[in-house]
DNA sequence: CAGTATCCAGCTAGATACTG
DNA sequence: CAGTATCTAGCTGGATACTG
């Protein structure tokens, strides 16, 4: 089948490619952080006192423990349907846990575990990066997007 | 105009957000590194010896610089559209160099800049992450999907 | 070889309405 | 309060064809 050609040759090179990001797994992490909320509901769950080192005497426990509400409050932009989403994904993969407690109108608590902590270490790391360099990459785009000069 | 009152509470959110992404740089740089192509490519040209530590004798000025069709080849999968996009992106934001080289038939490289590579720095500490850890996941979401029990 | 331009399918994610 | 279900618009990204 003649018809195939462009097709066989893109198959073909699938195989590579697959190859390739078995070599590579940050594909696959890749999937779970690209999600922009991901990110975010890492960051508020791990991260929710905006920069502000707690009194280690005022609240020694911290829980990190957020309500649906509240997490929903904090990020806000995001809908229901994408929260709920996230949420029962980076359940299912065990990066947080989900605590309902039958009162009368029913209350539902996140937190992050030990994993997602340890995730949450990393996207922090890049949200320093950020912080850092941030300027430098807006400096450049500024740069290259000037008119004609 | 009471037609907009779900519009206008979105709106108002909106503010929240906007605040709670001021004090999140992550947002900015999550649009960049939430494209895949753009890992992948950061992937492909600072580290494209596949965790293999080069000889520092044969090539002690391992220039990490590969041409158009060469990173074509390694990511096979991505299309000269997104390809060529994302590189373009990157360029803009300065974190890697393109050279036109005026041969006969065009040849054009691709090459990391520092800022580029300590980017690079990142997503390899976040897959090296995912290394660790992504068994782990992988068992959660296992158990979180037993069908019955 | 490297890139541009166009067309289009598929997924993402937002709005809305309803439930326990 | 916390979620589910549905509909749909818009963006992403892939295929294809053409250029210098």
């Amino acid at each position: 089948m003649a018809t195939t050609t462009k097709a066989a040759e893109r198959a073909q090179t699938q195989l590579e490619y697959n190859a390739f990001l078995a070599v590579c797994p940050s594909r696959q992490l890749l999937d779970r952080i690209s999600d922009k909320w991901v990110v975010l509901i890492l960051c508020a769950l791990g991260d929710n006192r905006t920069e502000e080192p707690a009194p280690p005497d005022q609240s020694p426990a911290s829980p990190r423990t957020m309500r649906y509400s509240e997490i929903a409050r904090l990020i806000a932009g995001v809908s229901q349907k994408m929260l709920t989403q996230t949420l029962r994904a980076l359940e299912r993969d065990g990066l947080l846990t989900r605590t309902v407690i039958p009162t009368v109108p029913v209350t539902v608590t996140y937190q992050l575990t030990d994993l997602g902590l340890s995730l949450h270490a990393m996207t922090r790391a890049i949200r320093d990066w950020a912080q850092d360099h941030m300027d430098d990459v807006l400096a450049h785009r500024a740069e290259h997007d000037v008119p004609a000069g």
